[in-house]
DNA sequence: CTCGTTGCAAACCTTTTGCAAGGAG
DNA sequence: CTCCTTGCAAAAGGTTTGCAACGAG
C-alpha cells in the first residue's frame, strides 16, 4: 500500500464523518502531498496540484492542507523562512530536523535520548507536554550537496 | 554591573565601530529590554519604551532589535503565535526554552548531552552547525501557575 | 435539491521600507 | 555642517476570509 493509499484510508472516514466532501481538487492535492514528500510549501503545493487539476486556486490548497492538520495527516512547519511548510504526518511518528540554510536540505532524525531529557524535564517543572520542536540550522560542508532537492 | 551596563558596554564599541549613533531612542529600548529580562515582542517593547520616551515609532523599535540582533546582543524567536520575539543574548551561553502554551510561561533549560548528540548528526551529515532551536511546548498541570508573568 | 466547496478578490497582520524632517557628533 | 536616525505612512508578503457560483452526494 503506497503513503498516498494509506492517506485517503485514513482521510475518508474523517471527511464523512464530519459530512465534508472529497472533491476532484483535494484529491488532487492529496495527492501531489503524500506523493512528492518532503517538505512542500502552500506555492509548491500549489504549483504541483495545478499540474494534476489545473486551475485549483491557493485558498483551496490552503483550505486542504488545514484540513488535512486537522485530520492529523499534516504536520506545520516554520523553518525561519516567512512561510509555512507541510510534511506527512503519521500517527505517533515523530521526527525532528537537520537545516542546511544554503541549500534547503533537511535531514529527519530522532533520538530517544533526548526524548526521555525532555520528558524529565518537563515534570519536574509541572508541565506536560503536548509536542515538540527541534531543529538545527548548519551549512553543508565543504558545499551545499543538494540543491533544493530535499525539502 | 547591571545587565543593562554589560550590554551598553557592548554596545558602545559596536556602534562607534560601524558610525552609528545612541540616540535617547535607542537608549530608551535598549534599557527597557535589558531591564525587562523575559521575552518581549515588538509591541511590547514599544509600550515600555513609550514609557521612557513617549512618542518613539514602532519602526524605530523595529530597527533598533535588529541593530541588537546584528550586536549579538539579541536573539529572536518566534514561539509559534504570529510575531517575533526577542531574548537579551550573552555571547556564547545558549539555551532552550519550554513553554506553556496556556499561560505562557517560559522555562529555560540546557543540556550538554544533547548539544553532544547534535553536534555528532551534523558531523555524521557533512553539515556545520550554526544553531539551533529546541522548544517544548505543553501546559502547566493542573493549572497554569503564573499566568503571562514570565515571557 | 441541499449544502459543502471553489476561485477570486479583498481583508488581515506583522514585518519592512521610503522619505522628509530632526538631531547627534 | 554632515549624514545617521526618526516617525509616519505606505508597501510587502504571507495567511485568512467573504461571497456568489459550482457541484458532490
Amino acid at each position: 500500500m503506497t503513503d498516498l493509499q494509506a492517506a485517503m484510508a485514513r482521510l475518508e472516514p474523517f471527511v464523512a464523518s464530519r459530512g465534508l466532501r472529497l472533491t476532484a481538487q483535494r484529491r488532487a492535492i492529496v495527492e501531489v502531498f503524500f506523493r512528492g514528500g518532503k517538505h512542500p510549501s502552500l506555492l509548491e503545493l500549489l504549483d504541483a496540484a495545478s499540474e494534476v487539476k489545473p486551475g485549483v486556486g491557493y485558498a483551496t490548497v490552503y483550505r486542504t492542507m488545514r484540513l488535512l492538520v486537522e485530520a492529523g495527516l499534516a504536520a506545520e512547519h516554520k523553518f525561519g523562512e516567512n512561510q509555512t511548510r507541510y510534511e506527512p504526518c503519521w500517527e505517533d511518528a515523530h521526527h525532528d530536523h537537520l537545516i542546511c540554510v544554503r541549500c534547503g536540505r533537511i535531514v529527519e532524525f530522532e533520538d530517544e535520548a533526548i526524548e526521555a531529557f525532555q520528558t524529565d524535564l518537563a515534570r519536574r517543572h509541572g508541565i506536560k507536554i503536548l509536542r515538540h520542536k527541534h531543529e538545527i540550522y548548519g551549512e553543508c560542508v565543504p558545499t551545499c550537496i543538494a540543491l533544493d532537492s530535499q525539502r
